[in-house]
DNA sequence: ACATGTGAAGTTATTCACAGCC
DNA sequence: GGCTGTGAATAACTTCACATGT
């Protein structure tokens, strides 16, 4: 009886599907593109060579973050920050800033799933990590594994995973088992409390509304990556005759 | 004297900023978002076993790749592929009508520079890979690694990159060197006749158009991850009192 | 019934462009 | 004169919802 009534109401809404994990962002809250962004930014700057200029503008941030310099106003501006049109942004606060926003005061831990070669590889890409933000644990079923220290992180058996993200408060899980293993390695850890996952593996994850995911599916980025090598406005476009 | 003469027309109209590096897609060229769902489309059907439906529906294939049914059928649209409201779509025509969009007919070769841990893994990671896109050589200066065959990859000195590259028409680069020289030697490839680039280096490059690039930056989604393991609907939000 | 294909509508993201201020 | 901050305009992407087919 309501004035308007979709013909396929009886079909559930399909809600915008756990889409990429932030079931439709709570007011406040910055979009994955703009926590991407800030994240960029705020390397860039802190990787600045010593002598350089306490301040910068918009459109030299945008130049060494590939973005515009009408894209950097707008994130700094979802994050309240202000600069000086005689001197651009104080880069000192805005590092200051970005990290009021992005980090977590007391600290966020991460623990990585599936010690194998790309484990291995990204617990060693860590280590050299600012505390805020940091891989404390990691897990294999491989005995021959567990109970080692790689990269100056303590390797536990898969068996152990509840009791150590529980005890450590771990919110963070990065997945890199193989393709099979993915989705119920990842019920695990959100069984245990994680909530954020970074998930390498070939395959999507499939988790309820309060957990987040984010894709980092290296076959589809090269197979993206392969198909634009090839359509570029310039190409020898290897199809058409 | 225009009709419409924007103030700062002087400004050089500040393109998109080889932002993604697919500047200003050409017609008939597909979006990155298009080709990288297809992508994943194409892997879970292949995936799927073997005793499972010759045929599938747009719900079905949604629900394998966390997407919508109405998204399903768009990106099918663009491709041209057609189902039956009946059966739904033919899984091997789909897979192929796929692989005629994202593959080159001839195959296309990548070469991967930087063969420390995170290449290594990636080498393993792609030496099961279909023909149609491979990792044909690595770099790297250590002389230690060079001539080496890794993961079934041989190893070339850097100084090799130009001649190896153009004798076998690689048109992929994955850099997985360090931040530091990641721009050098993307510029190298470039040289060489490289279009596409997956650059998994903590900062961003700059190439002109012409060349596509792609981040894998996982630091950033490291942090991307862990803003909103903190900041999902049912978070005890460590921030507000 | 239920699924496809697709204009139309809606939503989100980016860019424009200008007022105001060093 | 060149830069910031921002409403307004535009572009990109996604979803709705329905005509149509089986």
């Amino acid at each position: 009886m309501k004035p308007k009534q979709p013909t396929d109401l009886m079909a559930p809404p399909e809600r915008p599907a756990p889409v990429a994990g932030a079931a439709g962002r709570a007011p406040g809250v910055l979009s994955e593109k703009h926590v991407a962004r800030l994240s960029v930014y705020r390397r860039l700057l802190q990787d600045r060579p010593a002598g350089a200029p306490p301040e910068i503008y918009s459109h030299d941030l945008a130049a060494l973050s590939r973005s515009t310099a009408a894209q950097v106003r707008r994130d700094l501006m979802t994050i309240g920050f202000t600069g000086s049109p005689a001197r651009g942004y104080r880069i000192d606060q805005l590092i200051e800033a970005i990290g009021r926003t992005l980090d977590a005061p007391a600290g966020q831990g991460a623990a990585l799933c599936g010690v194998g070669n790309l484990g291995r590889a990204l617990l060693d890409y860590f280590t050299i990590w600012r505390p805020q933000l940091r891989i404390v644990a990691a897990f294999d079923t491989d005995t021959a594994k567990t109970g080692r220290v790689i990269h100056r992180c303590r390797v536990y058996p898969l068996a152990e995973l509840e009791a150590v993200v529980r005890a450590q408060g771990i919110s963070v899980g990065v997945i890199t088992v193989p393709a099979a293993s993915a989705q119920r390695v990842a019920e695990m850890m959100l069984a245990a409390g994680v909530r954020g996952f970074l998930n390498f593996a070939p395959t999507p994850l499939h988790l309820p509304d309060g957990a987040y995911v984010e894709e980092m599916d290296i076959t589809t980025s090269m197979e993206t990556v392969a198909y634009f090598a090839r359509h570029l406005p310039g190409a020898a476009a290897t199809e058409k005759p």
